[in-house]
DNA sequence: CAAAAAATTGCGGGGCACGCAACTTTTTCG
DNA sequence: CGAAAAAGTTGCGTGCCCCGCAATTTTTTG
């Protein structure tokens, strides 16, 4: 029988991101229902009908799989920001990209935002999920260095990293405080892009070329 | 025999903090000699001469003990925050209490960094410190707010958190390119605080991507 | 369709984190 | 002071996790 459709990926590929996500998906749906130190690995893996080994040679980690939603987020954010025009002014392109990432999925019911917010208790999984930003983090760098024309590489990679941190303040706002995310994360990102002179008063002098002890280095 | 110093903690207090500062060293010592991956957690205790046991009573994990180094700042940051005179604009407050922060330790010496460097690839890790930060990054934000007279709290988390990306993504320079970390993080201290106009403003136009980009993301 | 390439699985080992129940040290107080 | 209480340490046992290895099954290739 001829396959109907002549998929771009190979079969082998398919059955492998197919795997893959089921295991993220099981790994996060049973997690928020009991909490991760009450989810064993061989449930994941028997909820897929897979063998707990075969869990392993996807993730190596429980909290790995659970996070690995975040990290999947770094694709769209890369399309969004390549996809905006070109004359646009760069703050304008990754407000826009950004905010447009997050309007993906509405406004989350209460009861979820809840199970999240009781998720981030988990120590195991802050650490995880800080490091699932940070690949993300590293893709939106290369993405801004690509639009402004690898300019300045340790910039970018500031501008991405401080764009990440409004987006996590914001979020954490959001399953805190249970405030709108976006219009948050909107107002963050323009006092990034200014500075924050709500903060510091607007007037911002130069303030002395600042007699720091200029050569020593830090440690770990 | 009457104490000659009638020490505020008790000694309790003392031999307990005691310990921990011991088990954090020794783990950290041990983790850049060998890699965290051959240190058992029997090797930090029986270095320090207490019961494997003894060290879960500190710290939960491996990684927990390595990255107390880094949470222990957050101590001297506030204070360094909290002793900048009254009128000083805030980026520059913060600016300078940073700038001290990390000038504290002297001399960088290059296997040191090497070490470091290595270790930073250690995944195990990388999520602790992370999260180490975020503690460091809680407490900075709470300082600004009590600077500034608490005014808008999700600012100051803004600020605390992107002066934290600053700080991350100087280090990171630091110990993969081996450029200097104080002007690096004052450079990058100074963009943020005016909206990183090298990248935004001036010529607002740079076409032609490249095309460069390369698609892989190398972790996770 | 058979050989090659790749994925899944069971097994076993080395560790880690932690609850629990002694046991020891420090502190408190009559 | 000295005994009870409070707090810290330790050994033991348990459950789980991660991974290397080798056998087996599945998919791809020529």
């Amino acid at each position: 029988m001829p396959p109907e459709e002549p998929p771009k990926l190979t079969l082998r590929e398919r059955k492998k991101r197919e795997a893959r996500r089921a295991l993220a998906q099981a790994a996060l749906r049973l997690t928020l229902e009991r909490g991760l130190e009450n989810v064993r690995v061989e449930d994941i893996a028997t909820e897929v009908g897979v063998s707990p080994r075969t869990f392993n040679n996807y993730f190596s980690s429980k909290e790995q799989a659970v996070c690995s939603v975040v990290v999947d987020r770094h694709e769209g954010m890369r399309e969004a920001l390549l996809a905006r025009p070109e004359g646009e002014p760069l703050w304008t392109s990754v407000k826009q990209a950004v905010l447009e990432q997050y309007s993906r999925d509405g406004e989350p019911d209460r009861a979820y935002v809840a199970r999240i917010r009781e998720l981030m208790g988990q120590l195991m999984l802050r650490g995880e999920f800080l490091n699932a930003h940070a690949a993300v983090e590293r893709v939106l760098a290369e993405t801004i260095a690509n639009r402004v024309g690898g300019v300045d590489h340790l910039l970018c990679r500031l501008m991405a990293s401080s764009v990440e941190s409004a987006v996590r303040v914001a979020f954490v706002n959001w399953f805190t405080e249970g405030e709108p995310l976006l219009p948050t994360l909107e107002r963050l990102l323009d006092e990034l892009a200014a500075g924050m002179p709500t903060l510091t008063g607007g007037t911002e002098r130069k303030p002395e070329p600042t007699t720091t002890t200029p050569l020593g280095e830090s440690l770990c």
